[in-house]
DNA sequence: CAGCTGACTCCTG
DNA sequence: TCAGGAGCCAGCT
């Protein structure tokens, strides 16, 4: 195992999310160095097998709400209550107060994504 | 190797 | 607060 492929660095990512904390798509790319690479998380959690160690539900958007608008039984839901995240009427999680670091990407978000960290000068590094 | 798709995020009106 | 549009990434066809 040379080279971990980017969904095997997701994963192990996602299993160090201590249990009751919850994590943004963008919070784990970040972590992995690839701020941009938030849809890339979300494939990689959507091909994840049945049985798993992997804690795919402390996994959310942005904006501190589900992202399996498609999944049934609203069960990442039932399992982030059940480990003591509670949800807003607005069915939102306060990412503030139960987001794994969550002040560390608060710092700096420029890179966040799809957008680019702006570059004023325009000078092509090369 | 080119083209699509999607458990994403941000900006603007 | 909500809808529309655009950019970035990894994985598949």
């Amino acid at each position: 195992m040379p080279e971990p492929t980017f969904s095997e660095r997701v994963y192990a990512t996602v299993r160090r999310i201590p249990y009751g904390r919850v994590v943004t798509y963008g919070g784990i790319a970040a972590l992995l160095g690839t701020p941009r690479a938030a849809r890339g998380v979300g494939s990689a959690l959507a091909a994840l097998p049945e049985g798993n160690d992997v804690p795919w539900w402390r996994v959310v958007n942005g904006r501190g709400e589900i992202s399996l608008p498609h999944y049934p039984g609203r069960l990442q839901r039932m399992l982030l209550e059940q480990e003591g995240v509670p949800f807003r009427r607005s069915g939102t999680i306060d990412l503030r107060r139960f987001g794994w670091r969550t002040q560390f990407w608060e710092e700096d978000r420029s890179d966040v994504g799809g957008r680019r960290p702006a570059r004023e000068g325009g000078e092509t590094n090369r």
